[in-house]
DNA sequence: TCTGGGGTCCTAGGACCC
DNA sequence: TCTGGGGTCCTAGGACCC
C-alpha cells in the first residue's frame, strides 16, 4: 500500500499561514516575473481563475474581485515545505518526498486496518505543527494513489483522506476519472485516447495493451498496470544526483545590451556551479541559451544554444562562468530584444571521479577550498557577499517581484512581531 | 508593458562495426 | 535474377511530471 500526501493548494496557503484576515479570501501566487497564475486558493478557483493565466490578462479582474495576489516566494515555500516532510517522516520514515509539496509514503509494513485512522491522525498533526493543509490518497500502487488523493480533496466528506481498499472502490473511483488527469497521461495522449472513444481512467484499464505499447511506450504500459492495481513503480527513498542543472530567467525587462546579458548569464551560471557543489558534482557539459519574446510576433525572433564541452569537468564558480560567457559570445547577436536566458549543466560526474590532469592540481585544489570558503560565507552573509567580478552588481536583468510577501521563517529582518498585550485584550474581550 | 522554471525518461533513426 | 544478419552507440525530439 502507498499513500500520497499533497499539499492543498500550497503556495496559496503558504501566503495565507501568516497573514490570516486572508483565510476565506482569494489568493494567486504569480510565476517569477509575477508572469502567470501558478497557484490559487479554493476561493480563487472557485471564481474562475484558470491555472497559467497570464496576470496582465486579468488584471482588472483580480482588483475587482479583491483578490489577494502575491510574487512566489521560493525561500517561504521551500522552508514551510521541509517543516512538512519533516513532520511527515516523524510518523512515517519510508517516503519519497515527490515534489515541494507532494510525498508518497510506503505502507507496506502497516495493518490495512490502521490505514485510515493512522493517516487522518497524520493530517491532523501536519495541521497542527505547520499549518498546511493536505489532502492524502491511500492506493495499492502510486498511480492509484494519485486518483485516490484525488477523491479525497474533491469529496469533503472524506475529511482529507481516501482510502481505496477493495476492488468496487477501485472501480467506480475510475470510472469516474477522466482520462487527462492520470498521473503519466498528459495532454498530448489524451487528445489521441479521447479519440479512440477512452474517456476515462476505466476505460484506460481495460485498453488494447499493444497499442498503449506501440503510441505510449512501455512508460503507457506501467500507467495501465499501475491502475489495475499491478504496483510497477516503486518508492524512491533518498535523494538522487540531478543527471542536469538548469538555471535560466526570464529578465524584468527585454534587453539588447550585451553587458547586462552577460552579468545575466554570468548569474545563472554561478547558481549552476553551486548547485552543483551542493550535490557534490561536476559537469562536463555547458550549454548557454537566448530566447527573445515569442509572443511579440512583429519583432525580429532569434533563438539560440550553444553547448561547450569543459575540458575538465568542474564545479568552480570562475570555470563556469568563464565556459559559459564563452559560449555566450559565440551566440550573441545585436539587435535582438532579449527576454530570457538560461545555463544548463550536464553530464554531471562525482567531484572524485574527476580525470585530473598532469600539471595543474595544485591549483585546482587552491580553487576548491576558495569554493568552501566562499560558499560558507555566502551561507552566512546571504547570496553573492562574495561573487566574481562577471557577476556585475547593478543587476539590471533581474525578476521583477512586486508583490513578494516577507520570508517570515528564514530571514531574522522578517520575522513576525506579536504585540502580547493587544492579543489579550481581543482574547478576553471574545470571551465575555 | 506584461505570457515561469526545473526536471526525467524513452524511442526512432542514423552512423558505425564485424 | 539474386544484394545478409547481427550488433552498439549517440542524438534529437517528444512525451511526461511538478
Amino acid at each position: 500500500m502507498f499513500a500520497i500526501v499533497d499539499c492543498n493548494n500550497f503556495y496559496a496557503s503558504c501566503e495565507r499561514l501568516f497573514k490570516p484576515k486572508l483565510r476565506n479570501k482569494p489568493i494567486v501566487v504569480l510565476s517569477n516575473n509575477d508572469g502567470c497564475v501558478i497557484a490559487r486558493s479554493n476561493e480563487a478557483k472557485a471564481i474562475g481563475i484558470k491555472m497559467g493565466e497570464p496576470a496582465f490578462k486579468i488584471e482588472p479582474f483580480l482588483a475587482n474581485n479583491d483578490v489577494a495576489v502575491f510574487s512566489s516566494n521560493y525561500a517561504l515555500y521551500g522552508d514551510i515545505s521541509e517543516r512538512v516532510m519533516n513532520t511527515i517522516s516523524s510518523v512515517f520514515p519510508e517516503i519519497e518526498v515527490y515534489s515541494i509539496d507532494e510525498v508518497f509514503i510506503d505502507l507496506s509494513s502497516y495493518s490495512m486496518f490502521d490505514l485510515s485512522k493512522l493517516c487522518l491522525e497524520l493530517r491532523a498533526k501536519v495541521f497542527q505543527w505547520t499549518g498546511i493543509p493536505v489532502s492524502i490518497g491511500i492506493a495499492p500502487t502510486k498511480t492509484l494513489a494519485k486518483v485516490a488523493n484525488r477523491i479525497a480533496k474533491k469529496e469533503f466528506s472524506y475529511n482529507g483522506v481516501f482510502f481505496m481498499d477493495d476492488e468496487a472502490k477501485r472501480i467506480i473511483a475510475l470510472k469516474q476519472f477522466p482520462v487527462e488527469d492520470v498521473w503519466g497521461i498528459g495532454r498530448k495522449y489524451a487528445i489521441k485516447l479521447q479519440q479512440l472513444n477512452v474517456k476515462n481512467a476505466y476505460d484506460f484499464c481495460k485498453f488494447n495493451e499493444n497499442w498503449i505499447r506501440k503510441n505510449m511506450t512501455v512508460m503507457g504500459v506501467r500507467t495501465q498496470k499501475e491502475l489495475q492495481g499491478i504496483s510497477c513503480i516503486p518508492l524512491e527513498k533518498g535523494i538522487s544526483a540531478k543527471k542536469s542543472i538548469c538555471t535560466a530567467r526570464s529578465f524584468g525587462k527585454n534587453s539588447s545590451n550585451k553587458n547586462i546579458i552577460s552579468q545575466a548569464v554570468a548569474n545563472y551560471a554561478a547558481r549552476c556551479a553551486e548547485k552543483l557543489r551542493k550535490q557534490k558534482g561536476c559537469a562536463t557539459y555547458i550549454c548557454v541559451f537566448l530566447e527573445t519574446n515569442r509572443f511579440r510576433t512583429n519583432d525580429p525572433q532569434y533563438n539560440a544554444y550553444k553547448v561547450i564541452h569543459l575540458p575538465l569537468a568542474s564545479n568552480n564558480t570562475p570555470d563556469i562562468i568563464r565556459f559559459a560567457l564563452i559560449a555566450f559570445d559565440l551566440i550573441f547577436k545585436p539587435g535582438f530584444l532579449y527576454k530570457k536566458a538560461g545555463v544548463i549543466v550536464s553530464e554531471i560526474i562525482h567531484e572524485s571521479q574527476i580525470q585530473l590532469s598532469l600539471f595543474d592540481n595544485e591549483k585546482q585544489e587552491k580553487v576548491k577550498s576558495i569554493m568552501i570558503t566562499m560558499d560558507r560565507v555566502n551561507n552566512l552573509m546571504g547570496r553573492d557577499k562574495i561573487r566574481i567580478a562577471k557577476q556585475g552588481f547593478d543587476r539590471k536583468w533581474k525578476l521583477r517581484q512586486e508583490k513578494l510577501s516577507p520570508c517570515y521563517t528564514s530571514r531574522w529582518s522578517d520575522l513576525l512581531t506579536i504585540n502580547i498585550g493587544k492579543q489579550c485584550e481581543l482574547l478576553k474581550k471574545s470571551l465575555h
